[in-house]
DNA sequence: GTTCGTGCAAACGGTTTGCAACAAT
DNA sequence: ATTGTTGCAAACCGTTTGCACGAAC
């Protein structure tokens, strides 16, 4: 609690009760919620925050690069408070997310591709998690 | 045109105007349209077609595996001829989709992560082309 | 009192759906 | 006559925007 409005002043953004919730949702550890699954959470605290201020403390938050904003699904942004690069798995039963931690996977390669200035790469996986 | 009107078939489709004229625009090398691309370039030669047709079509041969629907973009899917494996990069000035092939790049580690079950991978790129 | 944050509602853009008309078998 | 395909319009969903109210420096 202390710690989320450190860490919004930190990042320049004032602190307010809805900022602080919205910010308490997002960064829950390995959570890629969408904007509206956000929203949803924030109501249980706040039922009466609105759609756009939660959209709109989301976008500040990737702004400010507190938060990453991923499209990994179908038509629909998730937000990741791993802002370091890592890998995604994407369980294709339930649309889990899951971080991949960096140093798992190795891409070898992409330093002698031609014609591509390269700000970020990561490795997308689809399938299915193993039950048990 | 012959050729599509096979592969249509191939595909256990049945060969309309509205779907030749579709599958020949996603069909081009090196296309990565969206479906409101697909949309426009199909008007041009059946003025009367509705978005909703084409939208049907392009699931139709998704289902198929005629093309791949890829989510890269902002709440955008964009289609793919090239249904078998291959990396992306994406322009983040244009927003133009690039395919890598899929030899460019090698991945390694994924066999050993555990407790998935892998379907795909990909690797994808986010940077600028070199101009010139 | 000016700036910043909020809530509401309406708009937006891409996509989907329901339905009636139509063509093909 | 049945099946499949089309076009239209309306609905839908996630997201964005405009604006007025209110709180905070």
């Amino acid at each position: 609690m202390k710690e989320i409005i450190a860490l919004l002043r930190r990042h320049g953004i004032q602190a307010t009760p809805q900022r602080i919730a919205i910010a308490e949702c997002v960064l829950k550890a390995d959570a890629h919620p969408t904007a509206d699954a956000v929203w949803e959470a924030v109501k249980r605290a706040h039922p009466t925050v609105s759609r756009a201020t939660v959209y709109n403390t989301l976008h500040l938050f990737c702004e400010r690069n507190m938060i990453k904003s991923q499209i990994l699904k179908e038509g629909i942004a998730v937000f990741d408070r791993n802002t370091g690069p890592h890998h995604h798995f994407i369980d294709e039963g339930t649309g889990e997310i899951i971080d991949i931690p960096w140093e798992s996977l190795e891409v070898i390669g992409e330093e002698s591709l031609q014609g591509f200035e390269i700000r970020e790469y990561q490795v997308v996986i689809r399938g299915r998690k193993k039950t048990g």
